[in-house]
DNA sequence: GTGGTCTAGACCACT
DNA sequence: GTGGTCTAGACCACC
């Protein structure tokens, strides 16, 4: 769930890695907020540029979108929900 | 750990051998990173060049990787970790 | 240029007509920004709420257009441009 | 050809286009090299960020091409070339 | 020389 | 509070 501030990935993909294995395993669940950026900034360690390269990659991913003053969520049926019927 | 520079091995072979001596032995780990190519022009007083030849010999043996921006890392699973379980 | 705390008239809608004035007679010209937010409050001396309003006002009328992260501005073709052919 | 600091629309955007604009019309040929970031930044007198966010834009649209220690380079068959058969 | 990554800071509208 | 934009600076590998 950690980085690895001195490995060869670039900070804002192993980030995004790890955000996107908890919206796939269900710790973020679709139509709910993910941390903002500052909370990035803040659980990871990093400036607002890195957290937003890998907000900016899960996006590109269609894993979460983001509203201009309300936040970022998850998207609405982003991969594998985490139960079924 | 220094170069014979009248000897009939290329100046950047001599330091490639080196830097793969380091890696087998653990003083470069893993996942971690390498001198830069600016850092090996001071060690061992030759141009960049002759530290970017001596890296491309390990990157081709798959002792190490290079990332853009970030830096030359060990490969992650090089030869002999320097410890076992 | 200056707002009657005590008429009828709401304060934001006040705002909103002294602005409009500002507008068409060339005070403030096409694709060039009005006040921020922030300048209305302390020009006119009301809450962030009330500038807000005010600004919702000329938007509705497609007075002004606003862009997240760089600020609001006088439409392109709004009303009558100052100068003619 | 030249961008409106005080505009509306974010420089990166205005950039963008205006590079675009230059492919498209064959000023800028296909396998031929865009502005360097650091010609883009001195052209336009923008930072170094907005001149990447501009061609971060180009590149989602296809219309060039980032090789690290090369170059930005105009996509191999982008939208319509300048002359026919 | 090139682009890729990262930091620390700012101001803006939007809720 | 949120995200969107922008500046000025840095270090890195790559050519």
């Amino acid at each position: 769930m950690s980085v690895d501030l001195e490995g060869p990935e670039p900070l804002y993909r192993q980030i995004a890695a790890v955000i996107a294995g908890r919206i796939k395993n269900g710790t973020y669940r679709p139509n709910r907020a993910v941390p903002s950026e500052a909370q990035i900034c803040e659980e990871f360690g990093v400036s607002r540029r890195t957290a937003r390269s890998a907000y900016a990659v899960l996006a590109e991913q269609g894993l979460i979108i983001t509203v201009p003053g309300r936040g970022t969520f998850v998207a609405p049926q982003s991969s594998e929900p985490p139960a079924g019927p």
